[in-house]
DNA sequence: TTTTTTTGCGCAAACGATTGCGCGGGAGGT
DNA sequence: ACCTCCCGCGCAATCGTTTGCGCAAAAAAA
């Protein structure tokens, strides 16, 4: 059915080796003679040749091909890294099978260990970020590897990721010097070290103002939207409900503005929101979300970055790579009191 | 380095035949001693041997991955409808490679091309829309393939879209009910299936209620939220701005956000908006959208079932599913004045 | 004991490409 | 006339699986 490198080698009246040393480029270094280039091309086309990835791949031992697994696809934070790492690739020549774990570690473990059977050059994960055992067996295989967003700490590899401590801290730190003292942090998936720094982050920046750290006011317990859907339920019911609320993702975030919404509690009048990860709509809500903003393309591009520097050069140290966030300050956080003397301040004006 | 299935066959004792048969559970078929099969199991389990995807491809002609292509996965609608193709795609066993090709024809051509080299076993085209002499060409591989979203009618093949006609009929009924007469329509890329069907759609609500059609309010040419930006800082430039505009793509509504919020005109005091594509933050923007919802999910799952179907049942006709589109109302249409007696009135309470 | 049947498994040919090695023939040197 | 060298290309192995066909040995039948 298909038309293979015979076809075309028949149609041109020369052998396979031919053909293929014409078709890879390698004519010149084959001293093919121009007549024969021309008739093994002309056959090509005649027949519409496309070569095989597959053959070549085993041959070659080389696919070409990236696997990424992210948690989420719709997640926009996921989708605009998805996205750049798919554009950076392209860029470079390899294409992507893209898994989405939903947010499942044995749905990524298999997902992880189906890449290997497809024999991809290398691997992009987005982690669950619970456990890293199975990253280690794929170490072992010696294909490379780049860990993004939720990077843990047992695994020496090239990692890309945010300093999500410094960014819950600021943000912390942003919500005291406005007044508030009840601050309810709706954390995500406990265990995972961008949920942990977080978490520390928001402790130490509370220490650091002399306010007693509450831990009933850290609750949650994954990145979702229906975590913060209900989380926002149950704080509301509390007798003395929290006066900020820091969603530590943006699908919380939607959660809590659902309940919120629902529950006729307004922003910032109300109860202020501070928002860990930052979407294009932010804006535009009804109440401009103050948020801390990941560089998501950068994240992507410095990924792929990772892996082919691996392609490249062999290996060498294994580069960790922590970005800066940026608080982005608009207009959900309000100013409940006068902050006391002596304490920071940098709320919104 | 890597081991393989002659490795095993070694360890076990065994033929790579019998160790094949063993590992694709054909064990009983072929009458395989219980003790050999185990013997296969264990050295397998010891090796960790995992098989290799490109070699079985290549004999079984089969890869058991799809293609996908996609104008812009970090565009809200598209990467539900992605994640939706992803996860119904793994429940029939399928991994997919996924290609972005940013509204681009030539890059889509191009990716096209690359899926049939990779000899995915079916293709999912959420294509750009302008031109389909490419997916003619992939027809004649015999290969499946299934068309979402901008979906043309020069081509017999499985499809799956919503009725942008009436979506966008609706929504200018929706408008006109309202009391607006100067609508803007911010379109997408002209040539384009949905977009025409769209403006048509806008074209006769409009004549079917007897306001005058002004051609210089179809402005804009592409989905992207620039599009939108500038489209809206133009019109209001205009002696005679709209009093609603009507944005074809969630990002280009994200583009209007951005121009109205600059320019300081209020939604819908001052102007009203009404969008195509509806988006989780929808609902919580400083003026919750009125908006155009298509069943995102249902469009990526109903994709995954088309093509299976072909793989299954070989070539029954080719079935184009047409969904409704539902008009979500909220807050973003203001009513003017009082619509005209004998006209339909279904505007916002 | 001989013939037939069944059991359990191996041989080798695909699948479609890439590539090290080498070979035949013409040009050039002696 | 003979040897050498280079040009232009083909042979065949290889990558890792799957599978049609067939073959020995054991079991059953005659």
């Amino acid at each position: 059915m298909a038309v293979t490198l015979n076809d075309v080698a028949v149609q041109a009246g020369v052998s396979v080796s031919t053909a293929s040393r014409v078709l890879t480029g390698q004519a010149a270094k084959f001293r093919i003679s121009p007549e024969t280039e021309q008739a093994v091309r002309a056959a090509a086309e005649a027949l519409s040749y496309r070569v095989n990835h597959l053959a070549r791949g085993l041959r070659l031992r080389k696919t070409n091909t990236l696997g990424v697994v992210a948690p989420d696809l719709s997640n926009p934070f996921f989708a605009h890294i998805v996205k750049r790492i798919q554009s950076a690739a392209h860029g470079h020549g390899y294409s992507l099978v893209v898994c989405n774990t939903d947010e499942s570690l044995d749905l990524e473990v298999e997902q992880v260990s189906l890449l290997h059977r497809k024999r991809v050059d290398g691997l992009i994960a987005l982690p669950v970020g619970q456990r890293y055992d199975h990253f280690e067996d794929w170490l072992e295989t010696g294909v490379p590897l780049v860990l993004v967003d939720r990077c843990g700490d047992g695994l020496d590899v090239p990692s890309v990721e945010v300093d999500n401590y410094r960014g819950a801290y600021e943000a912390t730190e942003h919500l005291l010097a406005a007044g508030h003292r009840r601050i309810a942090m709706i954390q995500g998936l406990p265990g995972t070290s961008t949920n942990t720094a977080r978490v520390r982050g928001y402790h130490d920046a509370l220490a650091a103002h002399g306010v007693p750290v509450d831990e009933a006011l850290v609750v949650g317990g994954d990145f979702r939207q229906q975590n913060g859907y209900v989380e926002t339920k149950l704080l509301l019911q509390r007798e003395h409900p929290p006066t900020a609320l820091f969603a530590t993702s943006d699908l919380i975030t939607l959660g809590v503005l659902d309940a919120l919404a629902e529950e006729g509690v307004a922003i910032p009048d109300d109860v202020s929101v501070l928002s860990f990860d930052d979407f294009d709509f932010a804006p535009h809500l009804r109440c401009p979300l103050t948020a801390v903003r990941q560089p998501r393309e950068m994240m992507g591009e410095l990924a792929v970055k990772l892996l082919v520097e691996q392609f490249d050069g062999g290996a060498r140290e294994a580069r960790r790579i922590v970005l800066r966030p940026r608080l982005v300050v608009r207009e959900s956080v309000a100013v409940v009191r006068p902050a006391p003397a002596g304490e920071r301040v940098d709320a919104a004006p």
